[in-house]
DNA sequence: GAAATTTGTAAAAATAATGTTAAAAGGCGC
DNA sequence: GCGCCTTTTAACATTATTTTTACAAATTTC
């Protein structure tokens, strides 16, 4: 599973969560054989409920008759387009997540892609862990339009939309890995977070610095944020395994 | 983080041990011998156990005698191509990841690496780090799905994300090594579990404690976790054998 | 039932992980 | 390029955990 998808187990973290059957229907809309084998097959494992179309026409009639959670969409299609497609779907529901395969050559404007109405794309070499991660988000996205936008502990006030903090009322400036950092231990928390996990998730691969720099985010975000940050109350670290937040 | 981890091993190996399926252990192919060095330094120094082959005919073999955790595989290789092994590697282990390695060429088709059914790639140059991290995540993906994460007897309850015990409604506060002692003792409940096997499977490859040392988790555990710990119920012990755990 | 082996137990010794500081490296606007 | 801010690394102190050790108790073997 994607460690995108990390921040939705721990919403739902609260009691014994009942997996929607609406929640994980798919469709798929991809004319080469090959490749639509190859993405039923990596979205199945996953536990998606997946459906299959190779041409515009008939992904707008499957779209109307099974109302997926998700489309995954090839922009190159015979018949109608990708992109008609595409627009036509948003204009019937606009919230239905789609994720757009591409040819690096047919986003070359991305202005393009927010035309149509996509709510995402992957293009040319993608991994399929990658593909994954993006649909995984994007249903999130829309499954919880207000995903945790504003938090309170202990005097302290969050807005992650603004990228507001304050403290006892007073304006508390974080940098932007700082930041980052705290609003992924706070989408998850009560849960234990290896120095790993928060390099994969917050830092991303391409910049991997050592497992020591995460200690001294989570030493900054204790200055700012604890009220004695000798004794952290929130940003409490699991010797051995890692940091866990604690509202 | 010695990485004696080989020879330890082998001998280790003289006496009679279940296959195991050791969470850290990995096959690296790689058909140059520098690469292949480099590799098996950087892994082994993490503290996984690697296994490395140079041809896609001996990787096959290597796979189904050892049972990796995953898989690093070069696309380009003598005889049996990289993409072939990929593929019936595959067909035999949807659920076992594949991180591969490839020159950028390689991965032009945006088909190939969705139809390999690998679920990450690098391509070469790659930064070492980067190869790590996606080989963790894609590990830790693994490990994440499918495992029971609630338990709960004789007025304890264990939430194995949160790493939350309690008992009677109050917290147990258990080390790294006990958390994962326990873990790994519920997990396989009912079942006589051996010294080593324990060591092979909750310590790991590379750090090689006296078998001793799991005498005295055992003994924390249960003074931690029984309710007459000089007359234990639940982790029993099997003399000459190892120990269980039972509900 | 005595010797040999295995396990229970607690405390000491050895390691390893984390906290913390300060300096180096990297980015960014000017 | 220069200065400013952020991020990362490096180093050292401190704390916590893991491992070893030694001996007592229990179990098996003969």
């Amino acid at each position: 599973m994607g460690n995108l998808a990390t921040p939705l187990n721990s919403l739902r973290a609260a009691g014994p969560e009942p997996p929607s059957k609406a929640a994980n229907r798919i469709l798929i809309v991809e004319d080469d054989p090959a490749v639509q084998k190859a993405l039923r097959r990596l979205f199945e494992t996953e536990g998606y409920a997946v459906e299959t179309q190779s041409d515009g026409k008939s992904a707008l009639d499957s779209f109307r008759a099974s109302a997926p959670a998700a489309i995954v969409l090839d922009l190159r299609l015979p018949k109608v387009s990708g992109r008609d497609v595409c627009k036509e779907i948003k204009a019937i529901a606009p919230a239905l997540p789609i994720v757009v395969l591409s040819a690096a050559s047919d986003v070359s404007d991305k202005v393009l892609l927010l035309e149509l109405g996509a709510d995402d794309y992957v293009t040319k070499p993608f991994s399929p862990r990658e593909l994954l991660a993006r649909v995984r988000a994007a249903l999130r996205h829309t499954a919880r339009t207000a995903e945790v936008q504003l938090v309170s502990f202990d005097g302290i006030s969050v807005d992650f939309r603004k990228m507001e903090i304050k403290r006892d009322g007073k304006p508390v400036v974080l940098t932007a890995q700082e930041f980052k950092t705290f609003q992924f231990l706070v989408q998850n928390a009560d849960r234990v977070i290896s120095r790993d996990e928060l390099l994969n998730e917050v830092w991303g691969y391409q910049n991997y610095p050592s497992t020591r720099t995460v200690d001294n985010h989570i030493l900054k975000l204790r200055q700012k944020l604890e009220k004695d940050p000798s004794s952290p109350v929130h940003f409490r670290t699991v010797h051995g395994m890692g940091y866990k937040f604690v509202r």
